[in-house]
RNA sequence: GCCGGCGUAGCUCAGUUGGCAGAGCAGCGGACUUUUAAUCCGAAGCGCCUGGGUUCGAGUCCCAGCGCCGGCACCA
């Protein structure tokens, strides 16, 4: 067990002797007057600006260049005259080549019992050795921070699932891979914010803590204010707040932020999640998706993306029913009544859930028998009205909106529509969500007053989407799981 | 919530039909001035997830619990 409250190095009792040599060491460092713990190193250079500015040194070849590096000591090779040690900071790794000619019998020996994890300072001289590796001659050093418990193992690093989600620092200080995945999530979310800004979007804040969910169909985390005496939600989307936006004349805006959705854990699912939001005045759903296709061409292009999917072409478009009726032979478009598409399922010699109700039903279609078909991006337009209460009614087809959603590696990532802007039609929306929640659906919208209020405003005709930060990443990075994208998963305690 | 797999040293992993709990790395003592999973010599380190049970004897078999993983359910 990882964490079981009895290690004993956490409990400072009785230490294995692998933390007791730390401790030691630690001692006997103070007991020398050198402090473990200094306060800073100033004039650090990244390792990897180091290697750039001698990109074209000779094998065997020796400068005069001196440099300052600062990271943790990794690995160590030679015990005599000179030894050679791996330092590692967040830009990559370099070797130290230390030398008792160069530092003296004391610093050679102090250098050599630092321990393997310590936090070291380093002046050096550029060479490139023998090998052919880019190495600095210590010329000086300094702890910088004491490591007191051992590193994993520098070879295999770290692969226990649980050790490395419950302890990600210790996944991160082990694993470069795991480093790499959140510096391209993040270089993701950034791609993401220059494109959006760049085309004259706003990022703005709304609540976290609201009195009222919506905007989603999810079940809420439920908290409490003290002082204001009342329960309060977490919320599970940010689409009502960010269309109050619209009406007030903000026209482009987004947020990137938490939400939180009261559900199971699953591969694809974490309680608390990153989600973008981004509406775009004076557009409808389908500027949404030309939108979407040019920001992925920018980001996959920005995180020099190299993998099994293509998003330089046009995205692959069909309809939903479209979809459906071509992968399984049923059609909804043709089945409007629960037990109409029940019997059409059947008919198709497919599995009908006898509880599910005609939505359900449709989720059911899609979920296991069109989404994992999905790999390429692909859009899939025109959803039917009564599982999509924010979205406007389609231009055409009766019965049907103009929202679509779209899918790579077999995973939803967003979902768009035109949105709704008649108040009217908003509200008997709501009066149908209310019509299900009496009926027992957990996840029906509750009827949301002050939207409807912000709407009678005028709200301009829009188009947005939402689309999941997490699994886009894991996508991007090549991730099977959440749990390899999110920092700090959930966990059970 | 249900079903299945897994849990052994700081890390990575062996452990036979039930018979004294092991290796590599890391750590400790020593040798070594161009190594990069350094090498060599020496001496250490494991309440085997927790709690019961069967047995002369349990890491191993049985039961329960906890955690992780995978699937199902729920869904996003």
């Amino acid at each position: 067990m990882a964490d079981d409250g009895r290690d004993p190095a956490r409990q400072g009792e009785d230490p294995p002797d692998v933390f007791a040599a730390r401790r030691q060491k630690l001692a006997a460092l103070r007991e020398a007057g050198v402090e473990p713990f200094p306060y800073g190193f100033g004039g650090v250079e990244p390792i990897d600006m180091v290697r750039a500015a001698h990109a074209n040194l000779e094998v065997g070849e020796e400068t005069d260049c001196a440099h300052r590096v600062a990271g943790r000591l990794a690995a160590r090779r030679g015990q005599g005259g000179m030894a050679f040690l791996d330092l590692v900071d967040r830009s990559g790794s370099l070797q130290l080549q230390a030398r008792v000619d160069e530092l003296g019998a004391e610093r050679m020996r102090l250098l050599l019992e630092l321990d393997l994890g310590d936090l070291v300072g380093v002046d050096g001289l550029a060479l490139r050795s023998r090998r052919g590796e880019l190495t600095l001659r210590v010329t000086d050093f300094e702890l910088l921070a004491k490591s007191l418990r051992p590193p994993p193992d520098k070879h295999h690093g770290l692969t226990d699932t649980e050790t490395r989600l419950r302890h990600r620092e210790a996944d991160l200080l082990a694993n470069e891979h795991t480093r790499a995945v959140f510096i391209t999530r993040a270089r993701m979310v950034s791609a993401i914010r220059r494109y959006l800004d760049a085309e004259g979007f706003i990022e703005v804040e709304t609540p976290i803590l609201q009195p009222l969910y919506g905007g989603a169909a999810a079940r809420p985390f439920i908290t409490h204010h003290n002082a204001l005496d009342r329960d309060l939600y977490l919320r599970i989307a940010p689409e009502l707040y960010l269309k109050r936006l619209l009406v007030g004349g903000l026209e482009r805006v987004y947020e990137i932020g938490r939400l939180f959705r009261n559900e199971g854990l699953s591969p694809k699912h974490n309680p608390e999640f990153t989600s973008i939001e981004y509406y775009e005045a004076y557009a409808d759903y389908l500027d949404v998706a030309d939108r979407l296709e040019a920001l992925m061409r920018q980001v996959t292009a920005e995180i020099g993306y190299e993998g099994p999917l293509d998003f330089q072409r046009p995205w692959h478009r069909e309809t939903l029913a479209g979809a459906i009726r071509q992968r399984t032979g049923v059609d909804i478009g043709a089945n409007r009544e629960r037990d109409e598409l029940a019997r059409a399922m059947r008919a198709a010699g497919l599995q009908v859930p006898e509880t599910d109700s005609w939505p359900q039903l449709v989720d059911e279609l899609v979920s296991k028998h069109v989404e994992p078909t999905l790999i390429q991006p692909t859009l899939l337009f025109d959803y039917p009205i009564e599982i999509s209460p924010l979205a406007k009614r389609h231009r055409s087809e009766e019965g049907l909106v103009e929202r679509f959603e779209a899918f790579m590696a077999g995973m939803e990532i967003a979902n768009a529509f035109s949105e709704l802007n008649d108040p009217d039609d908003q509200r008997q929306r709501f009066e149908q969500q209310r019509v299900l929640a009496a009926g027992g659906d957990e996840e029906a919208q509750p009827y949301d007053e002050a939207y409807i209020e912000a709407l009678e405003y005028g709200m301009p005709p829009a188009g947005g989407i939402g689309f999941g930060i997490d699994r886009l990443a894991m996508i991007l990075t090549g991730q099977r799981t959440i749990r390899e994208v999110v920092l700090f998963p959930a966990m059970r305690d």
